[in-house]
DNA sequence: GAGTTTGAAACT
DNA sequence: CAGTTTCAAACTC
């Protein structure tokens, strides 16, 4: 996979290039910043993330390690021997709500590792995530079921998983089996069933 | 190339 | 610590 822009890639040191415009280079929002590095030939305007600025950027960097002492640690695992981002989680995960993970928005897709353990996208990652390990075998293209698409749209009316017991132990359930069950804790099945999507998230679990 | 969308980072 | 704002990159048109 093709990552030659992001942070997480162990890149040469001055081949990163920055469009910074209202940061200074001085936040995290700073490519070259975030990767300890100064802005060398970037596009950046106001830049202060160069050795003339050295104590207001000594200053910044102290003030990003007060509030996070692993600010500028890299967010991927590196491996010592290839000097490239290790298959590992992302050390602080992603957080992605619209993008299923398999755009460049996303931290993990970006670095090319599939979502982990550490991921907030976790209450979807069952359902919408499609970065796993398990998809980087079968893309391209992944296609999901048509029936996992309503169990998306479904999932606003059921209350979510909250832990990884509940996931686990949903393992071999069907969908349906899966809405009574949860429904018992938020609205009934029944009820839900009462639902425009509910309806639909039957009828395609009928058929699929 | 301009405008929009996105999610991390920063702020309150 | 949850909600909001800022920011720069990714993306779309």
């Amino acid at each position: 996979m093709e990552n030659l822009s992001n942070q997480n890639t162990i890149l040469p040191k001055g081949t990163r290039v920055c469009n910074c415009k209202y940061s200074k280079c001085l936040k995290l929002y700073c490519e070259c910043f975030a990767a300890g590095e100064y802005c060398i030939d970037c596009n950046c305007n106001n830049c202060c993330n160069k050795p003339e600025e050295e104590d207001l950027r000594l200053k910044k960097i102290q003030t990003i390690l007060e509030r996070d002492p692993q600010a500028f640690r890299p967010k991927i695992p590196v491996d010592p021997e290839t000097s490239k981002s290790k298959a590992a989680p992302h050390f602080k995960g992603c957080n992605c709500k619209r993008t299923k993970c398999v755009k460049k928005y996303c931290e993990c897709y970006n670095a090319g590792i599939p979502c982990g353990i550490n991921c907030k996208c976790s209450h979807w990652y069952d359902l919408l995530s499609k970065n796993t390990s398990d998809n980087y075998s079968k893309q391209p293209p992944y296609i999901p079921p048509l029936n996992e698409y309503f169990k998306f749209l479904a999932e606003p009316l059921i209350k979510k998983k909250d832990s990884e017991e509940d996931i686990k132990s949903d393992e071999g359930s069907t969908f349906s089996e899966e809405i009574a069950m949860k429904g018992q804790e938020c609205i009934s099945f029944e009820k839900f069933e009462e639902t425009l999507y509910g309806r639909l998230v039957c009828l395609l679990n009928n058929l699929s």
